[in-house]
DNA sequence: ACATTAAGTGATT
DNA sequence: AATCACTTAATGT
């Protein structure tokens, strides 16, 4: 189903006797916005790649809530599965498809075998992992030191760009689980917004009037 | 018409 | 900024 074209056009560094490989080795899957891909706990037993779409990357801890962490895009992989990989650990994020998708699924084995003998693919994985590392960063950095206000706008500035539409589906509710905050604040903070024309409110829709 | 879900609001901590 | 305890509005069956 996927020929070696797509996998040439999202991964230009790849080596072609890799993208062989590739096409025998790993699992594709597709999946729908909504799907949680992985939770917490779960054994990781492949390293995903992202062929297409958005995946949500959250953090969660049992009794206190949980965090939006970042978000994966095509053509990346998600440097957490790896680690866990590695160390044949469970997984310490959930994962949610913020959009419909696909995956490849890469065996463990086949990760450290093909880091050893591509290049490209050596350097795919470090460049993929430190990216992964700016956006952990980021995300420190919004929550250390910007306000409720300053993140709320960061959130919608952020799914603006990957829905490309300065209409954002959401509701308070979601807001308020992946900022880890309650829902009547970020109504609360909406309003304000909205008051101040940064935004307009719709029935489980955003504006954003940049 | 009734139930469910999303969003708004005042009061309190 | 969080929580409570509502109210109101929009949607689904």
């Amino acid at each position: 189903m996927i020929k070696s074209m797509n996998w040439k056009e999202i991964f230009p560094d790849f080596e072609p006797p890799l993208l062989l490989e590739m096409e025998h080795f790993a699992v594709i899957n597709n999946f729908a916005e909504d799907d949680v891909l992985i939770d917490i706990g779960e054994p990781v037993v492949f390293v995903p790649l992202l062929l297409e779409g958005y995946v949500k990357i959250i953090r969660e801890d049992k009794n206190d809530g949980e965090h939006l962490l970042y978000y994966l895009e095509k053509g990346a992989v998600c440097a957490l599965s790896i680690s866990c990989c590695f160390d044949h650990k469970k997984s310490e994020i959930k994962a949610i498809a913020e959009t419909s998708g696909r995956v490849a699924k890469i065996p463990i084995g086949k990760m450290d075998e093909w880091m050893a003998r591509f290049s490209g693919f050596r350097n795919f994985v470090l460049q993929s992992y430190n990216r992964r590392l700016q956006e952990m960063l980021v995300a420190i950095d919004s929550l250390a030191f910007l306000n409720l206000e300053e993140r709320i706008v960061k959130y919608l500035r952020d799914k603006k760009q990957i829905n490309n539409s300065r209409f954002i589906e959401t509701t308070h509710q979601e807001m308020a689980a992946d900022l880890n905050t309650s829902r009547v604040v970020v109504s609360r903070l909406l309003k304000k917004m909205e008051a101040d024309k940064k935004i307009k409110i719709n029935r489980k829709s955003i504006e954003f009037l940049d």
